[in-house]
DNA sequence: ATGCCTTACGTTATACGTAATTATT
DNA sequence: AATAATTACGTATAACGTAAGGCAT
């Protein structure tokens, strides 16, 4: 039986010129190379080597031999990459939401039920979700409306309600709910990241929005002012920006999001299990 | 390390279904087979089964592992076929002849100077022959012209002299040459595959060309007749067609041919060892 | 209860290293 | 003399088979 290490083998003494010096490089003596190559020979029923009593030297079949043997050994290699990224891929569980709250209640969802599986977070819009998700790029998608499709299973996963928190004595604070527009031309503290909510902001445009790409600073900035801030029902708990603070919810149009959430039909145990 | 005999292993199983059965099939005990692909998953870093205590199947990556090492082994069964080939092709000298009897000589020669290497032999006009030895198909050839062409050596091999052997008794026996047309209609023993004295044959229509597709059976017409028989220097021995008889040279223009040895100018070692 | 897989343990077989031999530079 | 390959021989590692155990059909 050839084996992939005599090909190794020979490869390297074709690199390094000699048996004695391919042994050394591959921490082997040189009789027990010299007989690996010989039993090589003998599984391939072809002389490989020029035997001279001083020197041996890969012959012509030789030469082709090592070309072939790198061939193989390559394929090996590519096979095994394969397969590690095959697992890695089928271990994963991608999701796709077009909101970035909804996500997290449902990665932690599925960390916890699926400890042992890596999950994938992407942020897209429905329709790039939709197609992800029958392609295979995603498992599960977060949209902001009901779909209904052939092949798709969906329902309603949860709720979002933008709200500004303001601090007790602001004039405000004291409503069920308030209109964004009646916050004047104040400033609002904003996390850079608002994607479902870019409809809401950008239909009340304002002198300041103070826009911060970091979560934790935000929180910090609402501990250390007077600055109403958004939040909403899923991230007030999450990033205490609510601390000491009223939460208004907004009754704009736009302010509230239902969230559904979306599997292949094939897919229907997983779907099932977080009902 | 990846051992090309676990991948035909692997392969087993997935067509024996079971371990047990894969096992029996390779004459193995079950737990070494068990082990065996253990070290697999191992070495590859993958899970290719799905273990129940009870069941052990394919996983879709170990489907796909079975695919790849169908790939892999089939690549080293072709190198391995491959390396045969070539050898066998380095083991042979090819020559190619456009006459008969000069190749029989030619090959005797090489027979005796490399005992351990195999002869293949080729007939074909000089043209072919040429073509055949440039692209690699002949290493050695004889042509019926001298050849001067880049890249080819030549030089002379041998002569051929077409003779007519005759019975002693004969009126003809007695003339040093005689011109194939003084025979008259009488008939002449001839053998099937005159080859280069294609010309003259045609050339000389007759009522009678007692054409015999085997030497042996012509050698005894000869031996049992009195008819005219061809022979010529190089064949006259071999066969003896000539015992008791007289052979007579013909003087006809394409009654004589020289051969010319030619080999390509990276053979000149093989090319002057024939000198 | 039977079949199939896995783990544990003792054994065997195969390949290794050391040492000796030979030939070549 | 030195380097390199091969052969011979004792040893060690690694894979094997047998036996035992456990789970599922």
């Amino acid at each position: 039986m050839i084996e992939l290490a005599q090909l190794k083998q020979l490869i390297r003494v074709s690199e390094e010129g000699t048996i004695s010096a391919a042994a050394e490089s591959l921490h082997l003596s040189q009789p027990a190379l010299t007989r690996s190559m010989q039993r090589l020979e003998n599984e391939l029923g072809v002389a490989l080597f020029d035997r001279k009593r001083n020197r041996t030297a890969l012959n012509a079949v030789g030469e082709m031999a090592v070309a072939r043997a790198r061939g193989v050994l390559d394929s090996v290699e590519d096979m095994a990459e394969e397969l590690r990224q095959c697992a890695a891929r089928l271990s994963t569980i991608a999701i796709g939401s077009c909101g970035t709250a909804p996500m997290w209640d449902l990665a932690a969802e599925l960390a916890e039920r699926f400890p042992d599986r890596t999950l994938s977070t992407e942020l897209g819009d429905t329709d790039a979700l939709l197609a992800g998700l029958t392609h295979g790029r995603y498992r599960l998608i977060l949209t902001d409306r009901a779909v209904e499709q052939p092949g798709l299973l969906c329902r309603k996963y949860t709720q979002e309600q933008l709200c500004v928190t303001l601090p007790p004595e602001h004039p405000l604070s004291t409503r069920a709910s308030i209109r964004l527009e009646e916050l004047g031309e104040e400033s609002i503290l904003t996390f850079q990241d608002y994607g479902i909510w870019k409809r809401i902001i950008e239909k009340n445009p304002r002198p300041h929005y103070l826009v911060q790409s970091d979560r934790a600073t935000l929180a910090e900035l609402v501990r250390a002012s007077r600055l109403p801030c958004f939040s909403s029902n899923l991230t007030a708990f999450r990033f205490r920006t609510t601390v000491g603070r009223v939460s208004v919810p907004l009754s704009d149009e736009d302010a509230s999001v239902t969230f559904y959430l979306c599997a292949r039909e094939s897919d229907q145990a997983l779907f099932e299990l977080l009902c």
